[in-house]
DNA sequence: GATTATATAGACCAGTCGGTCTAACCCCGG
DNA sequence: CCGGGGTTAGACCGACTGGTCTATATAATC
């Protein structure tokens, strides 16, 4: 198999071609959807062949999407858990969470939302592997709010429902910012979600 | 128009070609997103054939697309006032809006998701018709909301901003709601919100 | 009935789609 | 020097895309 060594080191030349195919469509299916997109624009901005593409992902579109989605799903939750540990609660990961996001926006000009959501919208559910990819990127999201909120103090049970409408308060806001663009919509959600999460502590 | 048509889809009512293909786009929408529904299977859906599109829509699928959105946008817009009327506030509006999309979403076996949305996801910011209609599409819908919450006493700008976030949180449910293939994100959702809107009442 | 707008009908177009396939490359152990 | 994986390279395919065009049918007006 290929190795994994040469790490997140470097984006400006030696990533390999499977990597570069998975972050040009992430990046597209951000910008214009999954659909709107076409493999061989995929191909132009990974710089890589229709050979290669087939070779790392012989199911073609939808496996690439699939790990495009699932590369995403790690990222956020990576960038989650280190919100987490520099504000030390939930309610300020969550904020911080948001300013990220909101940030990103901005600085794509408002053209890239959630990579995830658009290949939600896009698939019919359930059938084929990037559906299967989204279900999971939104449950492992959503399982990481929901154990840094019950890590509070707030009961499991409430924890969860909080984390679920974190989520979608988020997916949603990255939407009417798209839509808008205007990154307040983000920076609101997470804000109104930061102060319910607050709300729900016990000590209060 | 045509007083008895024996059309072959729609036989019971006579809706012009206009409105049937109107129909049927935002079916199609909903359920594969705006890229990935050919103008071929939106003319077959609605029974028309390809000259009457473009003599009621010249500027193509976009402009079908945002005369789509716009139907939608009023359709939810009456809906969302039904329910106030029904309900007598706010709060209540949301909870009775969350549980018919919820039963919408059930009744199309999660296919059908939010037509705005989809478009909004697919469609570069700015540019072309569709996106106009997107964003008109979300003010309308967060107006409509906003005034109900002022309605109850909530100041304005307090009323603004709940209706942004409960229309965010509702969107983003809709997604989940689709991935999971569950109904439980959108009527939680609406339930979260309406809470919300009820804390922010003078009198409680 | 004649004339004029409105609307239907679909053949046709150049371009692109996702996907398949063969040829060759590169770099390894021998 | 040789094979021979793993990988790159892109020509090629049939299907389909959104869009244009001309011809005709229907409705309304004179």
């Amino acid at each position: 198999m290929t190795p994994d060594g040469p790490e997140p080191d470097t984006a400006r030349r030696p990533a390999s071609a499977r990597d570069r195919l998975i972050a040009a469509a992430a990046r597209l299916f951000q910008e214009q959807g999954y659909a709107a997109t076409g493999l061989n624009e995929i191909l132009a901005g990974a710089g890589a062949p229709k050979g290669s593409l087939y070779h790392y992902f012989p199911d073609g579109k939808a496996g690439l999407a699939a790990a495009a989605i699932d590369a995403a799903a790690s990222l956020l939750e990576t960038s989650l858990s280190e919100a987490h540990r520099r504000t030390g609660d939930a309610a300020g990961m969550v904020e911080a969470y948001g300013e990220m996001l909101a940030g990103w926006m901005e600085a794509s000009h408002f053209r890239r939302g959630c990579p995830v959501a658009t290949v939600a919208l896009e698939v019919t559910p359930g059938d084929d592997a990037a559906a299967q990819a989204v279900r999971e990127a939104f449950a492992r999201w959503r399982a990481a709010l929901s154990q840094a909120i019950s890590a509070d103090g707030v009961a499991s049970q409430r924890a969860d429902a909080l984390a679920g409408f974190t989520l979608a308060a988020i997916e949603g806001a990255l939407i009417l910012a798209r839509a808008d663009a205007s990154a307040e919509p983000v920076r609101a959600a997470a804000r109104e979600a930061a102060a319910l999460i607050r709300a729900a502590r016990p000590q209060g």
